[in-house]
DNA sequence: TATTCGTTGGACTTAATTTGTCCCGCATAG
DNA sequence: CTATGCGGGACAAATTAAGTCCAACGAATA
């Protein structure tokens, strides 16, 4: 089949770009539908007006119904975009990409969805859907989940679906908190993922800069301690990887601390650990929660991170980083995967 | 790879189009060459400044090399162009039909839909969806639409969307009862059709079995004369072919006439007309509504029948039938064009 | 019930692309 | 040699796509 594709990319040289588009709009159209023209525009960094084409024809095509509300899929279309992502994934070369970095991480699962979140922000909310996707396929009866922050987990629970009646699903923020704006906290991810899945949670409500003190006195607090033992208890672990550079500023951290990273040439970000390019601990964040030894206890450990610009920090957390699941995108994925298979062979 | 090829059709189907036109130019020249740019053009009936065009395009994709005794293929053309034959074929195989059966029946126009609404039921209603997206080009304004019963009608009525808002559409069955089941009759369409597409319509009720008084009494009711007007001032008319026999029992036919059908050899029925394998009418059900030979008036005369079991009702009713439009399926296309190539030739 | 918000779809302008037309110079065959 | 058919240049005309603005509509909300 990619056979085919190369011969017709002969006769038809942007035939690949437009279905890229054409697919990405359906798949944007079925993660937010309804969805009105304008913000499904700025989703996909097209202009009104091309968007307004291409969806004309799309619902002239019976893909997509266009009512008053906003636009959705149609049966049709819902069925043509699911044979349709497949094929992009197999003619993208997508399942190369997957097994390649499986082997060359050492890691138990990766998944690897289309496009590249830097340059597409609606491929985060596909990098979300397949984080739940494969989320679903462990839940079995009840389980704890604990989850991270970051935009990526943000993008996450946004995508979050209720499971079947009979399961209990308990989300637990992984780690007390870090100095990020509160959208993007744990606790706002985890409350937000548990309504999305009809679930309970629990939070941690902590100061963001604690002395040794104190914490040793939280840490006794009986509401501190039942979900400390609730987390350690976790099957499941979500968590995202950041990058280091980015993330220290986005927490508004201490010109010391910024400037110690720097020394340390830390790449990479994740739990609030920050780790340089060999996947050493360079600096640790000190708050209560999930201690990065403490992840192997888990049944699932879920990394989720994507953009190209974040391969260097995702190859550095799964130097020495815990053996689970990576899903990311392909920018990231085929950024890793040229940088590491040097390395490998 | 039938997969990809359904779907690149529903997604991109102008594209594909473009495909198939570089892919002819390949193949022209190939049998041709070296061949010149006009005799070029000519044979493939497109303007010189396309066809020019194209050929610029194909130079530059190294498909095609153009010296100054003409064009001919490159290794890399020629390639490709074999690589690419098996794929047109497959998708072309409904143009070709198209085209065919259009020649042989000279009808203005054939639409031919993958599949056969026998073994198939749901290509009904691609049938269904064919025949609403030929009659809304069509439409430009008022327009009468004529309709009449049976299966497909009901699964054309049941593909009906509704069309811009300043357009009028009134719908009027086209003939009065002919002995179906409610849900199949020319009055239960028309008002389905009229309720889907948010226009209007008129309604025949009238008795099945007319005797040849009461129906000479009922043409001058003053609501039957105003639908009547109706029906001859309709632009447009759609209309189903039948089995004859089907068509007779399904309409609880008395068994003298279905005596009368099998002795003349009916094979075809459409408006309350039987036909035999000629195409000469049979036996007319007594009944008021739109006439055979009125139908010559209407600007578009749309018939819409699938599966390959029809084959023959089709092939006897376009014999002396309207050169309209025929809307058909895949599996009552190949089984016409078998039969009438040979006596075509 | 009135109002606001976000939605579509129409209308118009402007830009870009495609197509039509004409013609020139060149190679080649007769 | 000339006549024919070739590609290609040039430019106007027509068509199509895109940018922009706004009216009408409907659903949610106060």
């Amino acid at each position: 089949m990619k056979e085919l594709i190369n011969i017709q990319q002969k006769l038809l040289p942007d035939l690949i770009e437009v279905m890229r588009k054409r697919y990405s709009i359906l798949s944007v159209v079925r993660s937010h539908e309804p969805i009105g023209r304008r913000s499904l525009a700025a989703n996909l960094n097209l202009t009104e007006r091309v968007l307004r084409s291409e969806v004309t024809f799309l619902r002239d095509q019976g893909l997509l119904h266009i009512g008053s509300s906003g636009m959705s899929l149609t049966e049709e279309g819902s069925s043509t975009l699911t044979k349709l992502s497949e094929m992009m994934k197999e003619l993208s070369g997508l399942r190369v990409l997957e097994s390649g970095l499986k082997d060359i991480l050492n890691l138990s699962e990766v998944i690897v969805v289309p496009g590249d979140s830097d340059s597409d922000p609606w491929v985060k909310t596909e990098l979300g859907k397949a984080a739940i996707q494969r989320l679903k396929q462990e839940l079995k009866g009840d389980n704890v989940i604990a989850v991270t922050g970051g935009t990526t987990l943000a993008a996450v629970a946004e995508m979050m679906t209720p499971g079947s009646k009979d399961q209990e699903l308990l989300f637990v923020p992984a780690r007390g908190g870090l100095g990020e704006k509160v959208e993007n906290q744990a606790n706002t991810i985890c409350a937000a993922m548990a309504q999305k899945a009809n679930g309970h949670y629990r939070l941690l409500h902590l100061p963001d800069q604690l002395s040794k003190d104190t914490y040793l006195s939280l840490i006794q607090e009986p509401v501190i301690k039942e979900v400390m033992e609730l987390l350690h208890s976790a099957s499941i672990v979500i968590h995202g990887i950041g990058d280091a550079r980015t993330m220290a500023e986005r927490r508004n951290s201490s010109s010391e601390l910024i400037e110690k990273l720097g020394q340390e040439r830390a790449v990479a970000e994740a739990f609030g650990y920050y780790f340089d390019k060999q996947g050493k601990v360079v600096h640790r964040v000190r708050t209560i929660g999930l201690q990065l030894e403490e992840l192997q206890n888990s049944e699932l450990i879920m990394a989720v991170a994507g953009g190209s610009s974040k391969a260097q920090a995702i190859s550095s957390f799964m130097k020495h980083g815990p053996k689970g699941v990576l899903v990311t995108d392909e920018g990231a994925a085929r950024q890793l995967y040229d940088e590491l298979r040097s390395d490998y062979r």
